[in-house]
DNA sequence: CCACGAACATGACAAAAGTCATTGTTTTGG
DNA sequence: CCAAAACAATGACTTTTGTCATGTTCGTGG
C-alpha cells in the first residue's frame, strides 16, 4: 500500500519518473537490472532480500544506481550496515511527506540524505555482540529457555547461559530478556 | 509519510475528496469533530490517542463519520477490539495500494471491509488476560525484574510471580518472555 | 610463529523465576 | 443480593537463570 501510494505522490512530481515497482527484494534485484534506475527507494525488512542485501548487491554490480533506505526503524546499527552498504540516503517512514522527493533530488545530484535525528548518534556505538552471541540471544527472545537453546545449536546448556551472560554484562542489561530489547532497539538483532 | 503519500493516492481518485489530515489521534479527533467527514482513516499505533480511542470516540459522539482502520499489524485481538469500537473496515498496510480507495466506497454506502486473512482467525480466541496480568506482563516484557515489577506497583514480590505465573500457564507459553510474545503477536499487549 | 580473541565446555554457587496450595478482600454482573 | 471473578498475599518448593573461574581448541593478523 505504501509503494502505491508512493508512486502516486512521485508521479505528482514532473522531474521525477517511477519507471518500476517491486513487492520484494528479489524483484527489485530483478527490476534494478533490467530498467537500471537513476535511483532506487528500498524498505530494510521485505520478504525474500532485505534492502541491506539489496545495496550490497548493487555496489556488488557496480551499478550507478544509487540507494535510498525509507524504512520505519529509527535503529543506528540498520543505519550503520546500509551506509557500509553504500546507500545514499537513509529516511524514515514517519518523516514528513514532502521530504522524499527532495531526498531523490540531492540523491540523483550526488548528494546524501541522512535522517538527523539518526545521523547525530549514528557512530555513537559499535555492536559489541559476537555471530553467536547474537544467535543466542535471538533465540532467546524468541522465548526458548537456555537448554531449548542448546540443543537446537548442539551445545552444552552451561555454554548457552555463559553466552546470554555475556550480552546481558556487554549491554549492561538487567536479564536476557532485558538484553534482547536494547539489542532490538539498537538494530543489532 | 504514509499520510501524505495515501493523500496522493486518494486525490487521484475522481469520487473521493481528502478533506483533512492529522498527524496524531488528538488531532484526528479535532479535525473530525470540525469537518464531520463521511469517512476516516486511522493507523492505531498513533501518538496522543490511538485509532482505537478515536474510533471509540466517534462511537460515543454519534456521529455519521465511519472510520477504516489501515495498519501494520494483522493481530486478531487489534481487529476484535476494533469491531468493538464500531469501525467499519480494517485493512493491513501490505495489501495492494488498490484496496483502499475500493474499501473508502465500500463503507461510505453502509458496508463493511475486513482483510480475508484476520476476518478468518478474529474470533478464534478471546483475550484471556485480566488487566493486572497484563500489566504486569507488559512491564516484564520490558524486562523489569519480578521485584521491580512489585514495586513499582506497590505489590508483593510473590504476587507479581503469581500473575505471571498465571499468564504463563493461560498462553501455554514457556516462561515470561514467551507469554510476552504470544500476547503482543495477538494484539493483546 | 605466537598472541589474541572467538567458540566451546564444566562445575559450583547464588539469585531469580516459576509452581502450588491456601486464604483472604474487593468488584461486579445477573 | 449472591456468586463469580479479579485482586492480593504467604510460604514452601523446584527449576531455570545468571555469575565466575578455569581450561581447551582453532583460526587470523602482526
Amino acid at each position: 500500500m505504501l509503494r502505491t501510494a508512493l508512486s502516486a505522490l512521485l508521479s505528482l512530481e514532473d522531474d521525477i519518473d517511477v519507471v518500476g515497482s517491486a513487492g520484494d527484494g528479489l524483484e527489485g534485484m530483478e527490476l534494478t537490472r533490467q530498467l537500471k534506475p537513476d535511483v532506487v527507494i528500498a524498505d530494510i525488512e521485505m520478504p525474500k532480500k532485505t534492502g541491506l542485501e539489496l545495496a550490497n548487491w548493487i555496489k556488488d554490480q557496480k551499478l550507478a544506481t544509487r540507494v535510498i533506505i525509507v524504512t520505519t526503524f529509527a535503529r543506528s546499527g540498520y543505519l550503520r550496515r546500509a551506509l557500509d552498504a553504500g546507500v545514499s540516503g537513509y529516511l524514515l517512514k514517519d518523516s514528513p511527506g514532502d521530504v522524499l522527493p527532495d531526498a531523490i533530488r540531492t540523491v540523483y545530484n550526488g548528494g546524501r540524505t541522512i535522517d538527523p535525528e539518526l545521523a547525530t548518534q549514528a557512530w555513537s556505538e559499535a555492536d559489541p555482540l559476537t555471530d553467536r552471541e547474537r544467535q543466542v540471544l535471538r533465540l532467546s527472545a524468541a522465548g526458548l529457555t537456555s537448554s531449548q537453546i542448546a540443543s537446537k545449536l548442539n551445545l552444552n546448556d552451561g555454554t548457552v547461559r555463559n553466552y546470554i551472560s555475556e550480552t546481558i554484562s556487554k549491554l549492561s542489561a538487567n536479564n536476557r530478556i532485558d538484553a534482547a530489547r536494547i539489542a532490538r532497539d539498537k538494530g543489532w538483532l
